[in-house]
DNA sequence: GTTTAAATTAAACAATCGTTTAACTTTGCG
DNA sequence: CGCAAAGTTAAACGATTGTTTAATTTAAAC
């Protein structure tokens, strides 16, 4: 795979945030080429169209997106405690690639472009068989109960994480969380210790 | 309120499909009238704008959101029953307006379009309300745990919900769903099963 | 310093966008 | 029927879209 250079990956990260915040329809390249300070032309001498812009930038992020647990999963801890820190490093990437998670949920579901996400498939599956792992050896010491569907995990995490950011607006009326500061606080402690009960509690509740 | 007529019902139904899978801005007023089989110029004779027949799809599908657990609450079964009678509902009836919670997803989260969703957040602060007190008739029974962030269970069932729909390509080659109806079995069996022990698991659960 | 390729620019391109216009048809009421 | 309002149409509007062009500047190599 070839490099970027400097204005390649900062027009990358001007069209990540706006593709987020915007959607890649409600975008324009002339709003990318503003904000990045170029010239727009630059965007189809450098990508050859905004759809590839698309790819690459899918591309890009997806490619930094596997988890690690490598070292977790060597770690002497309780099964619990494993998991523990696995939903807690798991919201971190997903906090971090927010804005390409927004992206291809969109586009996931859209039916307008078809950009190639088996790159993405493959990273989901490739973090799946971690969890599995990980709740495996938590069933053989008999900590975890066995009826669960271990593959809804990630959308169970996920999916209530990203929905609570979709609705932020509900969300900080309710909570009264007008800052931004006191919004990451919530979501840092009280929604991520949500998170992480609700996975522990559907490993460990029996029937 | 004025009611619409068939023509302007037609309309909402073909725009409300094509938000939801193109997007708003993804979506033109040409796409809408050729699918609705009616000239252009008939939504800004209508609605007045593109903008304002979004409002109008918004407000006009929202009005029916709003859960009726009058019945429900009523009935003389367990907590945990009726929690299960919820969820069962609540699924369905997210389900049944899947279109425009895609579309709410979006707007709600995107800085484009200022529309405005306090309507939807009135809706939601109901359904909150009355999720609330079946929880707390389960906790003076003594069934239910006390030290559980009522509110974000929405979230935790809508999120869990939507996200396995947007991510449907990938769940259809990890669960070999290949067939709508194959796809649809799934979510209504074992997806809103997972759902339902999810929430009953960490009502329960005690730690 | 000359040459060659890469980078950058403003301008123009055709296509599409949402909206408006003005003419025409249909409908309903007296 | 006659007439006014509502419904419907094709065409045109200016603005914006993504992309390409051709000219110019910058950078690197010899």
């Amino acid at each position: 795979m070839t490099e970027f250079n400097e204005k390649q990956i900062e027009i990358l990260q001007v069209a990540e945030k706006l593709f987020a915040d915007k959607g890649f329809d409600g975008t324009s390249v002339r709003d990318i080429a503003k904000i990045a300070n170029i010239n727009v032309a630059m965007i189809s001498y450098y990508f050859g169209s905004k759809e590839k812009l698309l790819e690459a930038l899918v591309l890009h992020r997806i490619s930094s997106m596997r988890l690690h647990l490598e070292t977790l999963y060597q770690e002497n801890i309780s099964p619990l405690l494993k998991m523990e820190k696995l939903i807690d490093y798991y919201i971190s990437q997903v906090n971090k690639n927010k804005s390409i998670y927004q992206i291809l949920h969109f586009e996931f579901s859209s039916q307008k472009r078809e950009i190639d996400l088996t790159a993405f498939t493959e990273v989901k599956k490739n973090n799946l068989k971690l969890i599995e792992n990980i709740v495996l050896e938590g069933q053989q010491q008999g900590f975890f109960q066995h009826n669960v569907n271990v593959a809804l995990l990630p959308t169970t995490i996920i999916g209530c994480f990203l929905h609570f950011h979709m609705n932020k607006p509900y969300y900080q009326e309710l909570f009264d969380l007008k800052t931004e500061q006191s919004f990451e606080s919530y979501v840092r402690n009280e929604l991520t210790q949500h998170i992480q009960k609700t996975i522990k509690a559907l490993l460990v509740y029996e029937n």
